[in-house]
RNA sequence: GGUCCAUUCGUCUAUCGGUUAGGACGCAAGAUUUUCAUUCUUGAAAGAGGAGUUCGACUCUCCUAUGGACUACCA
C-alpha cells in the first residue's frame, strides 16, 4: 500500500512551457517532496512532426528557475535512463505486438486519404466517423484480413497502425483523487492508435502507461484534458496486466484566460500585457514572446501565485516559501473548476515579496538597472535607495522611477509642482532655507530634521511650503519619500548644488 | 453533434447539513502624511435556475441552463 511516492513531469517538446505547464510540473514536485518522494522528468518527444528546437532546454530552464528540482529524467539521469521517448523507441514496438497477440489490438492498414474520405462521408450524411466497433471488421485491419493477407502486408511494407480493441458496451469505472468516482461507457469511444510503423512511434497512449510502468510512477498528476483519455489508459494497464501497480490518478483544473472563455494561450498575454510564459521565449523561427522573468517578476512570487490558482491551503495564508508549500500541499485541497488567471493578483504577490526584500538582495537585482541608466554606485548606496523605496515598489524595474533622483539631479521641473510652489516667498524662504542647511555639521536624518524643524516653527513658515519648495529643488516633482530621507542620501554639498541651481535658473511663476 | 468535467462576491477562494456565507486581489470612502505613495479603518459585492431528500441545504440527489475539455497515425 505504501509504495514510494514516483511522480513525473512529461511535457512534449513542442513549444515553451506555458504557466499552465510549470503549475502542473510544480505540483507535482510539491506531491513529491510532501511524501518524501521522486520527481522525474520525461520529454515526450513522440511527435517528430511538431517538435521544436529550443524547446527541451527552455522547459529544464524554466523549471530551474523556478526552483523545481528534478531528481531523475532528462537532463540528471537516473536508473530507468534514458528518459527521452525518441531514444527510447525499440520499446515501444515490442508492447504494441504484445497487446495484438493477446487480442487487445490489431493492425490496421487504412490510409491517412481513406480515412480523412470517411470522415468527410460521414459527415455529408450528419454523422461523425468513429473508429470503432462498428467499423473495424469492415476496414482493412487484422480482424478482417486473413493471417496471410497481414504478414504479406507487413512483409511488403504497406504502412500500418497498432489500433487498440476499445471493447463494447462496457462500464469501465474510475477514480480520480481530485474528481472522485467517474464511470464512462467504452461503446462512447474509439479505438486509438497504438503504434505507428510510418515513423516507428507510439503515440502518447500507448508511450505514456508502458514508461510510467517502467519508472514505477505511483501517482499521475496532469491537467484535465487528459481526463477523457483515462478510459483508455486504465484499459491499457489492464490488457498488458499491470492494473495491480497502476498509478492514482489526479487530472488537475484548467487555466482560464482573464476575461472571455477558454483555456489561457499564448495570444492572451500579447494582448492583454501579461506574460504566459516562465522565461522569456524566442522560437526558431524568430517570433518571441514575454516571460516573468524577464517582466521583473521573481520566482518565488511567480511559484506562489501558480500554486494558489487552483489549490488553497484552507487557511488565510497566501504568501507561501517553497518549503511552506512542500509542507501545506495537498491534492485534496485542489479545486475543481477552471481557475481564471488575474495579472492583478499577479503584481501584487509580486509586491509582496518586493516588501520582504533585504537591501542587499535589492542592491544585487537593482545594480544591473543603474548600470543601464548611467549611475556608478556601491551596492550599499543602492540597497539603500531601493530600501527606502521598495514599499511602492511592484516590481525591480519599478525602482529607477522612483529612485533616480538620488543619484542625479533633476533634469526638468515638473509643471504641477512649480506653478504650486515656485512663486510668491517660497523662492526668498528657499535662499533662507539653503543658509540654514549650510550651517549644519551633522547631516544625519535626524539631525537635519529637528535643526530644520525648529527653524520652520521658530519663524512661523508653513511646513508644506517650505518643504515642498525643497521637493521641488532636489527632486523637480511632487513625489518621493520624505524630505529627510533625501537630504541624508543626496548628502549636504549635493543638496545645496541643487539648491542653488533651482534658485539661479528657474524663473518664478507670477 | 457525442462523451466527460465543472458552476459561492468582477476575480482567486473558505464552508466538508444548522455561519450575520469568511478571507484575498481589484474597486469606493475615510484616517494618517510636507508631496507622491505606503499603511490603517470602513464599505459595496456571491451560493446559475427549478424540483426533490431533510426539522433544516451553498453543502446530498435529479433535471435544466451556462462554461470548459476531449472527440488526430498531437500531446
Amino acid at each position: 500500500m505504501s509504495r514510494e511516492v514516483r511522480v513525473r513531469f512529461a511535457p512534449s517538446p513542442t513549444g515553451p512551457l506555458h504557466m499552465g505547464g510549470v503549475r502542473t510540473a510544480l505540483y507535482n514536485y510539491l506531491f513529491a517532496r510532501r511524501h518524501g518522494g521522486k520527481m522525474i522528468l520525461r520529454i515526450e518527444d513522440t511527435d517528430s512532426q511538431r517538435f521544436v528546437p529550443g524547446a527541451e532546454e527552455y522547459i529544464i530552464e524554466s523549471l530551474k528557475w523556478c526552483g523545481i528540482e528534478i531528481d531523475e529524467g532528462v537532463g540528471v539521469g537516473g536508473p530507468h535512463a534514458p528518459y527521452r521517448q525518441s531514444e527510447r523507441k525499440e520499446i515501444y514496438l515490442k508492447y504494441a505486438k504484445q497487446l495484438v497477440e493477446a487480442g487487445w489490438a490489431y493492425y490496421a492498414f487504412d490510409t491517412s486519404e481513406e480515412l480523412d474520405a470517411l470522415r468527410k462521408e460521414a459527415e455529408a450524411a450528419g454523422q461523425t466517423f468513429a473508429y470503432n466497433y462498428t467499423v473495424r471488421e469492415k476496414l482493412p485491419t487484422s480482424l478482417s484480413l486473413s493471417k496471410e493477407e497481414v504478414e504479406q502486408r507487413i512483409a511488403r511494407g504497406d504502412i500500418w497502425v497498432v489500433r487498440f480493441k476499445m471493447p463494447e458496451n462496457e462500464v469501465v469505472e474510475m477514480d480520480d483523487l481530485i474528481r472522485g468516482h467517474v464511470k464512462v461507457n467504452t461503446s462512447t469511444l474509439d479505438d486509438k492508435v497504438l503504434y505507428k510503423s510510418a515513423d516507428e512511434l507510439p503515440t502518447y497512449h500507448l508511450a505514456n502507461i508502458v514508461d510510467d510502468h517502467l519508472m514505477e510512477i505511483s501517482h499521475v498528476i496532469r491537467g484535465e484534458e487528459w481526463l477523457p483519455s483515462l478510459p483508455l489508459h486504465y484499459l491499457l494497464y489492464r490488457a498488458f496486466g499491470w492494473q495491480d501497480s497502476q498509478p492514482q490518478f489526479a487530472h488537475l483544473p484548467l487555466l482560464l484566460k482573464p476575461t472571455g472563455g477558454g483555456k489561457l494561450s499564448k495570444r492572451d498575454g500579447d494582448k492583454m500585457g501579461f506574460p504566459v510564459f516562465p522565461l522569456f521565449w524566442t522560437s526558431p523561427t524568430g517570433e518571441t514572446a514575454k516571460g516573468y522573468r524577464e517582466d521583473g517578476y521573481f520566482a518565488e512570487a511567480f511559484v506562489n501565485l501558480l500554486a494558489l490558482l487552483g489549490w488553497n491551503p484552507g487557511t488565510e495564508q497566501e504568501i507561501f516559501s517553497m518549503q511552506e508549500l512542500i509542507e501545506a500541499f495537498s491534492l485534496d485541497r485542489v479545486s475543481k473548476a477552471g481557475a481564471r488567471f488575474q495579472p492583478d493578483k499577479a503584481k501584487w504577490f509580486n509586491a509582496q515579496y518586493m516588501h520582504h526584500k533585504s537591501n542587499e538582495e535589492l542592491a544585487e537585482l537593482f545594480q544591473p538597472i543603474l548600470k543601464a541608466n548611467g549611475v556608478e554606485v556601491s551596492d550599499e548606496l543602492a540597497g539603500k535607495a531601493a530600501g527606502i523605496m521598495k514599499e511602492r515598489a511592484s516590481f525591480i524595474t519599478d525602482l529607477w522611477d522612483l529612485t533616480s533622483y538620488f543619484f542625479v539631479a533633476p533634469e526638468q521641473y515638473e509643471e504641477k509642482q512649480m506653478k504650486k510652489y515656485w512663486k510668491g516667498e517660497n523662492p526668498a524662504r528657499l535662499a533662507e532655507l539653503r543658509e540654514v542647511l549650510a550651517a549644519i555639521d551633522d547631516f544625519s536624518l535626524e539631525n537635519t530634521e529637528a535643526v530644520v524643524g525648529a527653524w520652520i516653527q521658530e519663524k512661523g513658515y508653513g511646513m508644506g511650503q517650505i518643504m515642498n519648495t525643497l521637493r521641488l529643488a532636489l527632486v523637480g516633482a511632487g513625489k518621493g519619500p520624505g524630505m529627510y530621507d533625501v537630504t541624508a542620501f543626496i548628502g549636504k554639498e549635493e543638496c545645496l548644488k541643487r539648491i542653488d541651481y533651482i534658485l539661479t535658473n528657474l524663473k518664478p511663476i507670477e
